[in-house]
DNA sequence: TTATTTTATGAAATTTAATTTCATAAAATA
DNA sequence: TATTTTATGAAATTAAATTTCATAAAATAA
């Protein structure tokens, strides 16, 4: 089944009767949904079309649309045989786990053009080239993602932080000025430190960027803008390897804007530090 | 190729000016067309909205929607050959960039599919349950490949270290016994550090695990057992970036497979700590 | 060559689809 | 019991795709 379709099948417990009504639909007849209007989809659950709009939101999609490209993608993947991913089975080889995560991974970055909202993203681009210096924080499994992107953006000139070290960070946030950025990392975007080094950045006036999923958490609500995850858990230890090939495809692209739009002064920059490294190489 | 870029190609010659331009940009950049409006398209081959509806019965699909839905299916499926891989274009706005990222980690994890080696992966498994100890060292990029290594295995009671400090790790490595591990990471397989960390934890006796490209680098030649990246740098910017992602699926993979192996005795700590993480949220 | 028809195209209008707003009823909380 | 929050559908709005229509260029006929 496909992941998408899990996903669905794990939250119905969690929905709303209008929201399971999608739901149960949807599970009977995936093959059918992608080349519904919201109105054909509203009329067969018996819900009216706003609710089927709300109801992609709820697990994580950004749009109707999406959503069908998401569901698809995910029934053609399956019926090609690639590797139809079930969970992690008592007997896997070693090499059926690699091929699973590495599916898993794969999986996870593409639903990531499902939940990435365009606007939010353009208006994280625009914040970080206004900023000087960049804070990225998270902690646990985030940290990673945390210390790349602190990485890649002290490459092409900022003052970057990535310190999982709470008080560290409260020494370092009084110094932000006005249009600088704190990105918090939190999967889930309930995690107690970061919530509450976002809500001190955002009191010096930073912006506060969130890289978490897309449901009401307090990170959420607080940031000035969300850049959300998709909410997929497969298996719950494939789930925390995934979230954080996320995070970083993220980071990447945030990256891979800010030095696109800097251009060629940060391009000669660059340049020279590729040069020195391959002469110490040597 | 998948069967519509194909015949797209195909009929190119009979095309009016008009659809050619359509039709060339599709063929340019199949990975962005489908999550594009009629409106983006018309604009990216500079012309109208009502060509963009008639190029897609000119080729015999009756709606743009459907027809991007096809392409869809196809680019989805075809993703077996990433041959034809993006490159950055001065004109793209930050959501093509996005789309552009996200596409090529994909591809370039899909591809570490063919790169490593099972019986290398299932010596590196075999390896990291015999030891206590895991040293992981990378510099510059790798860094972030190393720090994820170290904090997902000290998870289920490994002694880790992943520093990229060279002094550091030179007063660790002697710490190391007959059967532990050093997992040096390097995509060049030439980076003086790690090649003399390597060596010297090699001196100690240690197991020594590359995560390199496959050339015949000091490091490929070396190491005990090497796991092989694919090398693929199309766009030098974009090359770094693909790289990590492999590097971490790698990760990924050792991880999960010790995990997996290591069965319940694991188990009980990890849940003990993802409970005591819960606890702490609210 | 010149007049007429056909074809290709973009601008504007229309139709269709998706999303948001707003009012209301139900549920949760104080 | 009063107040707030949440969930929902109807209606309004916005966005996307398609069709119509006018025009200019090419092809054909006189």
């Amino acid at each position: 089944m496909s992941s998408l379709l899990k996903l669905i099948k794990k939250e119905l417990s969690r929905f709303s009767d209008t929201e399971r009504k999608i739901g149960e639909f949807i599970l009977s007849n995936p093959e059918l949904v992608p080349s519904m209007t919201t109105k054909e989809l509203a009329k067969s659950a018996e819900v009216s079309e706003a609710s089927v709009t709300r109801f992609c939101r709820s697990i994580g999609i950004n749009s109707f649309r999406l959503f069908k490209m998401q569901l698809m993608k995910d029934v053609t993947v399956a019926n090609g045989d690639l590797t139809t991913f079930t969970s992690l089975e008592k007997k896997d080889s070693v090499y059926d786990l690699f091929r699973k995560v590495t599916y898993a991974n794969q999986g996870a970055i593409v639903s990531s053009l499902a939940s990435l909202d365009r606007v939010q993203l353009e208006n994280a681009v625009e914040a970080l080239i206004k900023a000087k210096k960049v804070i990225f924080y998270g902690v646990g499994g985030s940290v990673t993602a945390a210390y790349d992107g602190g990485y890649k953006f002290a490459r092409i000139g900022y003052q970057t932080t990535s310190s999982p070290d709470f008080h560290y960070n409260i020494t370092v946030i009084p110094h932000l000025q006005k249009d600088d950025v704190f990105i918090g990392i939190s999967l889930s975007g309930k995690t107690k430190n970061v919530i509450e080094l976002a809500t001190f950045a955002k009191e010096q006036g930073a912006t506060v960027i969130a890289i978490t999923k897309m449901n009401r958490s307090p990170l959420y609500k607080l940031a000035d803008i969300t850049l959300c995850v998709p909410s997929m858990e497969e298996d719950f230890r494939i789930g925390t390897i995934t979230s954080r090939m996320v995070q970083l495809n993220i980071i990447d692209t945030l990256y891979l804007s800010v030095f696109h739009m800097l251009g060629d002064e940060v391009l000669t920059a660059f340049k020279k530090a590729q040069n020195e490294t391959m002469r110490l190489r040597k």
